[in-house]
RNA sequence: UGCCCGAUAGUAUAAGGGUAGUACAACUGUUUUUGGUACAGUUUGUCUUGGUUCGAAUCCAGGUCGGGCAACCA
């Protein structure tokens, strides 16, 4: 029988309340600032909050954590309910901390009202040096003292717009001397006049986000507010806020957030790469965004299975990108079309075939019986892969040679007679015999082959544009590395292919959108593909025994 | 020299006082009209020192190492 899967720590604590009845149904909530794309890492947390609400029977709600209006933008809000959706995830509620705005208020004049709240018209500066440092207690100054009515009217003018920014913060009463830096009096309003992408123009004062987060769980009864281990010690006045406002006790547990190699997994890197051209845009798919990677030929499934398989826990990790590969790989090779394409073509003569042509059928994929055949036009003339010939090869080398025989896919069984070389030694076109008995499908000829190449008719060939492309570093661990991150850049994570040969077949599956080229890797067409020209992004290469045989030597 | 979080194969993640398991990676083979896929197998691990216990990855104490915390960001 099958063994049950162990739980994360996160599903044990759900399934404790659960059990002991402290919730009936749970609600969690995914709350991203839209202030940048999602990224690889925000489909952790996707995958996460809305698949335990799936697996427990509860709901997600998508809340946009958007108290900063200067950063903020409804562009980004549309791109992450595209890339949400397209992972295969609907929330129940489309929510935003800006709805919650003047209920935030009122909440901020309870706290006033219970002398747990102040005015400070202190600088930035001197907030922060009257702070302390983690080792040494910080002080209170003598706003600290004003009463609850003062705080009331000073407060209602900030909203008001009597003050310029900066001029005036509201500030919890809290502790001056914790070791908790977040408790000492943190600021939970500041003055800005900006417009706000949903509000407008109707506020000038806008909570912080520890002012916010907690209460709009607390609003929308989140049972378990999930989020990343730096918000750790942000969880004392999460939970302090709720108990003093006496509102409903959402809980907050978090979890370590995903790094991955060769990578980078902060808006603000991604954002400077956009900015400084290392990249085409936020959807390139060398990209570790969502819209990168969708781009690239990754499936919802596969990146949902990777999210699955990395596994939820607290300790610091780096997540080898080559488990993502996997995970595409594995999806794809059940659900991709095999098609025949050469990238680096070499003329291949077959003498004693008839000039005529014919059409040879090949599955579209043998792992799936249902996928059918397509039909494939053979001919004298073909273009084989420039490696997959040598005229000098080294043991082990199941490919075309002087005097070797290898099938070529889905049609016959050939065999290398001559080369042709021009004046620089580079050889030009082969020559070579086939067996008509072997013809596939039908095979008499009783000779077995070790290699099986792939091929494209000249007659028949379609040129197409292939992008190539390599990781975006060269280097594992980029968040960790030293100096400026950008100095690690991959020269070369592009490769385009500008004129490769492919099958017909391939101008009429425009609509299909994933493939297998034969022994080269995973593609899917580009959104700058055009009637006069196919584009196709390498998803992933296949995995190739050969190169690594080589590299051993 | 404060507070908080963490430490199990190369990388992740289980084992919740009783045989250290799984996946990816690596390596061997088998199958194969993709050097793909599939299948079989192999190698590699509990940070350290004490303590409790018949028995400790697990509980306790000290240490070491890694990460986080002093934005009018989230």
């Amino acid at each position: 029988m099958s063994e049950e899967k162990s739980l994360n720590f996160i599903e044990e604590i759900i399934e404790a309340d659960l059990q002991n009845g402290k919730y009936a149904s749970i609600i969690t909530r995914f709350p991203p600032e839209p202030n940048g794309y999602l990224h690889i890492g925000h489909a952790k947390s996707i995958c996460l909050n809305f698949g335990l609400a799936k697996k427990y029977g509860g709901k997600t709600n998508l809340r946009f954590d958007d108290t900063n209006p200067v950063t903020e933008d409804t562009e980004y809000v549309e791109s992450i309910k595209e890339d949400i959706r397209w992972l295969g995830f609907e929330w129940a509620n489309e929510l935003y901390a800006s709805n919650y705005f003047e209920q935030l208020y009122r909440f901020a004049v309870i706290l006033i009202e219970k002398g747990l709240a102040y005015v400070d018209d202190s600088t930035s500066d001197e907030i922060a040096i009257q702070k302390g440092t983690p080792t040494t207690p910080g002080s209170r100054n003598k706003y600290a003292d004003r009463t609850a009515d003062e705080n009331k009217r000073l407060f209602a003018e900030m909203r008001g717009s009597k003050y310029e920014d900066g001029s005036k913060v509201l500030r919890a009463k809290i502790d001056m001397a914790s070791s908790n830096m977040l408790l000492r009096d943190p600021i939970i309003y500041r003055i800005k006049h900006a417009h706000h992408h949903r509000t407008g123009d109707d506020w000038c004062i806008y909570p912080m986000y520890d002012f916010a987060h907690g209460q709009s769980d607390s609003i929308e009864h989140i049972t378990h507010s999930i989020c990343t281990m730096e918000f750790v010690p942000h969880r004392d006045l999460y939970d302090w806020c709720i108990e003093k406002l006496d509102i409903f006790p959402s809980r907050q547990y978090e979890f370590a957030r995903l790094n991955m190699t060769y990578t980078v997994m902060s808006k603000r890197k991604l954002l400077q790469l956009v900015n400084e051209g290392h990249v085409t845009g936020w959807d390139d798919p060398r990209m570790s965004t969502i819209s990168g990677m969708r781009r690239r030929g990754y499936t919802a499934e596969s990146i949902r299975e990777f999210c699955d398989r990395i596994g939820v826990a607290k300790r610091e990790n780096l997540i080898d990108v080559g488990l993502l590969e996997f995970c595409v790989r594995e999806h794809l090779n059940r659900v991709a079309l095999r098609r025949m394409v050469v990238f680096d073509p070499l003329k291949l003569v077959i003498t004693n075939y008839p000039v005529t042509e014919e059409l040879l059928s090949s599955e579209n994929n043998p792992e799936d019986s249902d996928s059918g055949h397509r039909s494939i036009p053979f001919s004298r003339e073909i273009y084989i892969e420039r490696d997959d010939f040598m005229e000098a090869p080294p043991k082990k080398y199941f490919r075309l040679a002087p005097g070797q025989m290898v099938r070529l896919k889905s049609a016959y069984i050939i065999r290398c007679e001559e080369l042709v070389k021009d004046a620089a030694g580079t050889i030009t076109e082969i020559h070579c015999t086939y067996l008509p008995e072997s013809k596939s499908g039908s095979d008499t000829s009783g000779i077995h082959v070790k290699g099986t190449l792939h091929w494209v008719s000249v007659l028949h060939a379609v040129p197409v544009e292939l992008r190539l492309y390599d990781r975006l570093f060269n280097i594992e661990d980029v968040g960790n590395a030293e100096g400026d991150f950008k100095e690690y850049i991959n020269k070369n994570s592009l490769q385009v292919i500008p004129n490769a040969f492919a099958e017909p077949a391939l101008l009429d599956d425009q609509a299909e959108d994933r493939y297998q080229f034969i022994r080269k890797g995973y593609f899917s067409l580009d959104k700058d593909s055009s009637s006069a020209k196919l584009v196709f992004n390498r998803t992933v290469t296949l995995k190739d025994a050969w190169a690594k045989e080589v590299k051993k030597g």
